[in-house]
DNA sequence: CGGCAAATACTG
DNA sequence: CAGTAT
DNA sequence: GCCG
């Protein structure tokens, strides 16, 4: 914007001329803003001692590139703010008495029985590098120095009276180098409303009413509450000391509450970034306990059958877990995307329960329906509608009942999940996992002899994220040459069957040319040297995997006659059964040219995945997985992002930062 | 109040 | 076709 | 359950 450096360049007091330091809290609209210059914008603001808050609701200004007054109030509901607009000569009305918010806290002591054959995941690990480092330096809260009222500015600084005043007055002041009126600009004048949709301040009787209804209220004190009051007596009574509907619960036991000063936001906090693909998320984020309460929620809308429910709290855990602080007021989370009053008092809840629970998440632990609704489901091959079918339909409550009562009317892979049960639901430790990769590699280039460089292998999935346990091993397979991954799954899985290592092909997915939005005229000429752009097989292999090799030492077993001591040895092992675990091991085969997106695609987490999409095909229009990325009209067009990408570290990166997403490495993905 | 990622392969 | 898995 |  415009930039006027009029004074003389006196160190950091350069242009600082207009002060807005009097100025009431200041928010910008970012509508028709692009990034840039909102930044821009703010920074001017900060620059000049403005009051900046990223908390509409805390502003009492409110500057926009906007002119109607309609358009004004809309952009304030849709904010949360809800407003009726007043004359301008109409003097403002006090601030509306809040009704005096006891606690009520629910407290529910009830000490559960921690059963929690929850989660297979976390332990240790420590690796946990997130940090909002990234980013400038973002204005500061609000100064809390006292403020003295510009005249014309004054009027509109406390209380709930709100001006929408035109970007152009900035540029004004700016220009003049001195406070303006906004008398001129004002494009809104308006008090602001209760939200009529929220529950009013009734009935006190629920607690949960309650607490929500006071995080209502806390929502608009969220983001920037100016810090601990300045120690210099603001004189002028109305000022700023209450810019809100008072005070919000700093009720008897919210201590805390009010002592503690304000986390400073993270970037993607104040910027509203609700895509998990473009925050940083660790594995162990600081707010863990309370994610893994949240996360035996989700389980439980899983279990019964409620995908809005697992999606809304999928993105609701994902927020937390990209939040660097520990959350002390159930305040904070109503700033973060993705959370609302309800997780908000959730969390109201967990901080004060004795034990740090909820009473819903432990209800996975003590509902016997739940548990074995639990158990079915982690039966590879058995999903929840098939696991509630097990439990309700033929009254199954436990894994032999599934064993004795409905062995044969189980699929094959059903009968395999359940034999290898508690195998599968060991955790893979990384030297494992990465001995394993070893191995089908190794298995990979010996079934391609002559593939001229070797062929790659990437350890994706959870592995990559840097979980310490692993649920499966994801590799991806992949060669410059087509020629040599073509068909590559069947011979790796042959060739690693043949040795033993793999013991049960669960299901193979032979990708064939699944090209064909248009008339697809040739025949995806087989001949594959066909590079042209036939999307071809992006094969995989789910596998069943036990290392064959195992200690048969029984050193005192009878060594009979003594023919051939290889063939003892081989009767040996096949008299004694091979004690190691089996595992799910899941291998991809991606041809070069996409193996950027592959390698991104399978990398995960869920959620960061989803929102990948979602953000992909908002922000470009284009579709993306892990078989590369197209146009979403035109018949689906590739748009080829990592060409020139020599790794598939490299192409990987390119088509992130293609996307539109910076880099961001996979340790960051962890959005559970 | 509608939408929420997405497409495909395999099984019974 | 419904269900599961990636 | 949250967002636009």
């Amino acid at each position: 914007m415009s930039e006027h450096t009029a004074s003389s360049p006196t160190n950091d007091e350069v242009d600082s001329s207009p002060d807005f330091l009097s100025c009431p809290p200041i928010f910008v609209l970012p509508t028709h803003l692009s990034l840039e210059s909102l930044h821009e914008i703010e920074e001017d603001l900060v620059k000049r001692n403005a009051r900046l808050t990223y908390d509409i609701s805390e502003a009492r200004l409110i500057l926009g590139k906007i002119g109607q007054e309609k358009r004004a109030a809309l952009e304030l509901r849709s904010r949360g703010v809800w407003t009726e607009p007043i004359s301008k000569y109409e003097p403002p009305t006090k601030r509306r008495r809040v009704e005096a918010q006891e606690p009520v806290k629910s407290a529910r002591q009830d000490d559960i029985i921690d059963l929690s054959t929850e989660t297979e995941d976390e332990e240790d690990g420590m690796r946990s590098r997130h940090g909002p480092s990234r980013h400038l330096n973002r204005p500061k809260p609000p100064s809390a120095s006292a403020s003295t009222p510009h005249p014309s500015i004054a009027s509109s600084d406390q209380s709930d009276v709100i001006s929408v005043v035109k970007l152009d007055w900035l540029n004004q002041c700016l220009q003049a180098q001195e406070l303006l009126s906004i008398e001129p600009y004002l494009v809104y004048l308006a008090r602001q409303i209760p939200s009529p949709a929220k529950p009013q301040p009734n009935q006190p009787t629920k607690t949960t009413t309650k607490s929500a209804d006071i995080l209502q209220r806390a929502k608009q004190d969220a983001v920037l509450q100016p810090p601990p009051p300045p120690p210099t007596h603001n004189h002028h009574s109305r000022t700023h000391t209450t810019h809100q509907p008072p005070p919000l619960p700093q009720t008897t036991t919210s201590e805390h509450d009010e002592v503690v000063s304000p986390h400073s936001p993270p970037p993607w906090v104040k910027n509203n970034i609700i895509y998990a693909c473009l925050r940083s998320t660790p594995l162990h984020p600081p707010n863990e306990d309370f994610i893994n309460q949240l996360l035996k929620i989700r389980h439980i809308r899983e279990l019964t059958l409620d995908e809005i429910g697992v999606r809304a709290y999928s993105t609701s855990i994902a927020a937390i877990a990209a939040y660097p602080h520990e959350i002390r007021r159930s305040s904070e989370i109503l700033s973060l995307p993705g959370c609302d009053t309800k997780i908000a008092n959730l969390f109201h809840e967990y901080q004060h329960s004795a034990n740090h629970t909820l009473a819903t998440a432990n209800e996975l632990d003590i509902s016997p329906s739940l548990q074995t609704l639990h158990t079915f489901t982690n039966i590879w091959g058995v999903g929840t509608k098939t696991a509630r079918d097990f439990h309700y339909n033929h009254n199954w409550t436990t894994l032999d009942d599934i064993i004795e009562h409905g062995w044969p009317t189980l699929s094959r892979v059903q009968q395999i999940g359940l034999k290898y049960y508690d195998e599968f639901l060991q955790g893979i430790p990384r030297p494992e996992t990465s001995h394993i990769a070893a191995i089908v590699t190794k298995h990979a280039n010996r079934v391609r002899p002559d593939a001229g460089t070797p062929i790659q292998c990437a350890i994706v999935g959870g592995y990559r994220r840097g979980k310490p346990l692993c649920g499966d091993v994801d590799l991806i397979l992949t060669h410059r040459d087509e020629h040599i991954t073509k068909n590559l799954v069947v011979d790796v899985v042959a060739s690693l069957e043949s040795e033993g290592w793999i013991t049960h092909t669960l299901v193979l997915h032979l990708m064939h040319s699944q090209r064909d939005q248009q008339t697809l005229p040739y025949r995806a000429s087989d001949d594959s040297t066909a590079p042209g752009k036939n999307f071809d097989t992006l094969d995989k292999a789910l596998v069943v995997w036990q290392d064959p090799h195992f200690d048969d030492s029984d050193h005192h077993h009878h060594h009979s006659h003594a023919d051939t001591d290889s063939e003892e040895e081989k009767t040996r092992q096949k008299r004694k059964r091979n004690p190691n675990i089996h595992h799910r091991v899941d291998i991809i085969v991606s041809p070069w040219r996409t193996v950027g997106c592959a390698v991104l695609g399978w990398t995960g987490d869920k959620t960061f995945e989803r929102d990948l999409r979602r953000y992909v095909k908002k922000t470009h229009g284009w579709k993306f997985d892990s078989s590369g990325v197209r146009e979403r009209t035109t018949g689906g067009q590739v748009v080829d992002l990592e060409a020139g990408g020599e790794t598939w570290e490299e192409r990987e990166r390119l088509v992130m930062q293609g996307l539109g997403l910076g880099w961001r490495d996979p340790e960051e993905r962890c959005t559970r």
